[in-house]
DNA sequence: GATTAAATCTAGTAGGCACTAGAAAAGTCA
DNA sequence: TGACTTTTCTAGTGCCTACTAGATTTAATC
């Protein structure tokens, strides 16, 4: 019993990586298998079928970016600024999918290139997980923080998208760290890149 | 011969289009063929792997973004601001990637699925490509129309990654269009959500 | 209309994929 | 130790992939 969830639990780690690092399709059975020292054969005795392992692997990702999240915000104060909540939440984000462990990365790295079922399998886990950002935004806006001339739909979508896609570029090894690019993409979503007060300077190229 | 270009342009067409809605996987030399209405094999005779269409197909949408957005700021009138020249160049990209051919589509798309021979043959047109954004915002922040404190690699980064992603949810169909989608991208990264003057005010939960 | 070249097809190959069946090994407990 | 269960392995299947060789058809040219 024991050894089975070990067993299970490696199994586990080793697909979250190699979805991570590699992908969907180069994530193959046999390669997880060698990656803990098994036959490919052998994975099936504790998962059914690839797709579920991969989806298992999927969802616990999803927990956790969820849960990242969820305890940053439940950590504001009572009385904060709706920006204030934004910034966590982004910065959150940003540290569980680019700084975090495989999981939430093998979600965002896979995203797009999973089979059909598989897809429509994590389409309500990502509805919920959006509906965080809505509220976040509504919340802001609604409060007068916020600018309510723009799209809020786009405007979630543009800042999860800045998030997800800095897994194609960022390095851990660098000198900027997960939560810089979070307080970046903050700065820009929410204060902009353009300097203060001044009025539009014209310059000739 | 002038059948020979014309099959040929069909299939880099069919193969475009294919890779833009389906990746780079599912993407096979069969279904390409069978779009077009040939046999898998006969695709050999006018191109000498999958790869190498896979790479023309990829270099076409390269050039075409990179036409679109040096076209926009092309036309802009000698003096200008440079985020005006900011707000083009994303709506170019925008329109280019979301609401233009299936060539720049299939180029994001694709992105991190490619096996590393295509993936290495294209770093350099990505690396050019990234360099017209690091002029433009490195324009912006020396002009002092843009904030000077924030990383401009990672300023960069995150507005293409937010406009990359943006095909991941984008529908043609609805009623915001692709310029809607660039506008707001400048609309967040240059002036911000947040309201103009105000300062920060604080709500209670 | 015959000759030649271009384009496509038929019929295959080898290799990788997810997955299966049943034997073998390892672990558990009396 | 011996009986039993759990776990892993060996050896395979069928399917799909990119790709090849050579025959066959289509198109262009004289």
């Amino acid at each position: 019993m024991k050894k089975s969830d070990r067993t299970r639990q490696d199994i586990l780690d080793a697909t979250a990586s190699s979805l991570a690092n590699a992908g969907y399709t180069a994530t193959t059975v046999k390669s997880i298998a060698e990656t803990i020292g098994m036959q490919d054969a052998s994975i099936y005795y504790h998962f059914s079928s690839k797709d579920e392992l991969v989806g298992e692997v999927l969802d616990i990702g999803t927990a956790r970016a969820v849960t990242a999240v969820d305890q940053a915000l439940a950590e504001l104060p009572d009385e904060h600024d709706p920006r204030e909540a934004l910034r966590v939440a982004i910065i959150a984000h940003a540290e569980a999918v680019l700084g975090g462990g495989d999981y939430p990365r093998a979600n965002v790295r896979t995203f797009g290139q999973l089979p059909p079922d598989l897809t429509h399998r994590h389409r309500q886990g990502h509805r919920n997980y959006g509906q965080i950002w809505t509220q976040l935004i509504d919340y802001g806006v609604e409060s007068g923080a916020l600018r309510g001339d723009l799209n809020r739909s786009v405007a979630r979508l543009i800042i999860i998208g800045a998030l997800c896609w800095a897994i194609e570029w960022f390095d851990a090894g660098e000198e900027v760290s997960a939560a810089d690019v979070g307080e970046h993409v903050f700065q820009m979503a929410v204060n902009g890149l353009s300097v203060g007060e001044q009025e539009s300077r014209t310059v000739s190229v």
